[in-house]
RNA sequence: CGCGGGGUGGAGCAGUCUGGUAGCUCGUCGGGCUCAUAACCCGAAGGUCGGUGGUUCAAAUCCGCCCCCCGCAA
């Protein structure tokens, strides 16, 4: 049985490399285009691709999947299923047409919720108890396929988006390879997604990156750990931008108005939030500088910190 | 050549503008106090000041080139 597997980040690696450890004949990676990254727009190969290469199997990087001239040379291959993880482009109907047995793809929500490009920082930025993968066709339309298959797992407050991150790859390459064989034997039935429960998670605009002081200490640690360790959350300080990494809710209040540094102790920093909470700062990043514990920016640039001083100004 | 911050004992920083014996908050090690301690007191070790070339009687500090880290932008 020849597959296509289709993805560009770490996320879709785990998943591509279960599949060629249990033997699937992946006859073909597709994969974006090397893109300039970091400060020297130096061109980097997608994860996916290295992944492929060190494995052997062939590459592409069509820049628009759906051209047809591009999209047609999957079809050559013949797949018999192609397979798609975070791959970042929408099929193109024909190209959907092409398998005997379908697209399919995995994405890392319980759909129909956070249909999209952010599924996972958006249901941790929402609060969400738990989250999950989903297993469904490809349909023209943004993840609205018929569902095969689905397996949900919790969200510690302890987890950020780079902890289930890693958790849902993994997952996802499992829950893969449980549904791969019942697809072939066509033991599977499909389900159609209940479109009342649509949400979507676009990707992570950069206003959503900004913390509002206002919002309650609950809301901020949310979007915190949703936005860590990538793009991260931030404030500023006199001007200055500064990432928030990891914060910690205080079950206290306080009538300071948001964004004040109600107190510090030695390496505890409370900040006052929004209908009077109160969070507490663990690790935050000066522009220019590196990620620091609250005690160690305090042996240096945070000497000067006092209390009254805002947050977000 | 995209814009900007930075590289100073193990950590985080000051000192650079106005060259002249390298400092602060911690950590580490030793000793003391204490029932005890991450607390307190006393003492010690530890730095070619990113690299390289130059200016100078003298360079962390001024000038040139290079390397690396980080924020923004893409």
């Amino acid at each position: 049985m020849k597959v296509v597997f289709m993805g560009t980040p770490d996320f879709a690696v785990p998943i591509l490399e279960r599949l060629v450890e249990e033997n699937y004949d992946v006859q073909l990676v597709v994969t974006q285009p090397d893109r300039p990254k970091g400060r020297k727009q130096q061109l980097t190969p997608p994860p996916v691709k290295v992944a492929a290469e060190k494995n052997g199997i062939p590459v592409f990087q069509p820049e628009k999947i759906k051209n047809e001239e591009e999209w047609r040379k999957v079809e050559e291959i013949n797949p018999d299923i192609i397979i798609t993880a975070a791959f970042g482009q929408i099929l193109p109907k024909g190209l959907l047409d092409v398998p005997p047995l379908g697209c399919i793809n995995v994405h890392a929500s319980l759909l129909p919720k956070y249909r999209g490009g952010a599924p996972i920082h958006q249901a941790i930025i929402d609060g969400e108890k738990e989250t999950g993968i989903t297993i469904m066709y490809m349909v023209e339309k943004l993840d609205a396929g018929a569902i095969l298959s689905q397996k949900a797992i919790p969200i510690e407050n302890s987890d950020t988006t780079g902890t289930m991150h890693n958790k849902l790859s993994e997952l996802g390459s499992e829950l893969l390879l449980e549904t791969l064989p019942e697809l072939i034997e066509g033991s599977i039935v499909a389900e159609e997604q209940d479109e009342d429960g649509v949400t979507y998670a676009p990707n992570i605009s950069k206003e959503q990156e900004l913390i509002h002081w206002d919002k309650t200490s609950i809301d901020i640690f949310n979007q915190v750990r949703g936005l860590a360790p990538w793009p991260v959350a931030y404030t500023t300080m006199e001007g200055q931008r500064m990432k928030i990494w990891a914060t910690e809710i205080i079950e206290e209040k306080t009538n300071e108005n948001p964004g004040t540094v109600i107190k510090i102790n030695d390496d505890n920093v409370y900040i006052a939030c929004g209908e009077g909470t109160v969070l507490k700062l663990l690790e935050i990043q000066p522009s220019g500088k590196k990620r620091l514990d609250m005690k160690t920016f305090f042996h240096g640039a945070g000497k000067d910190w006092t209390s009254g001083m805002k947050l977000g100004e």
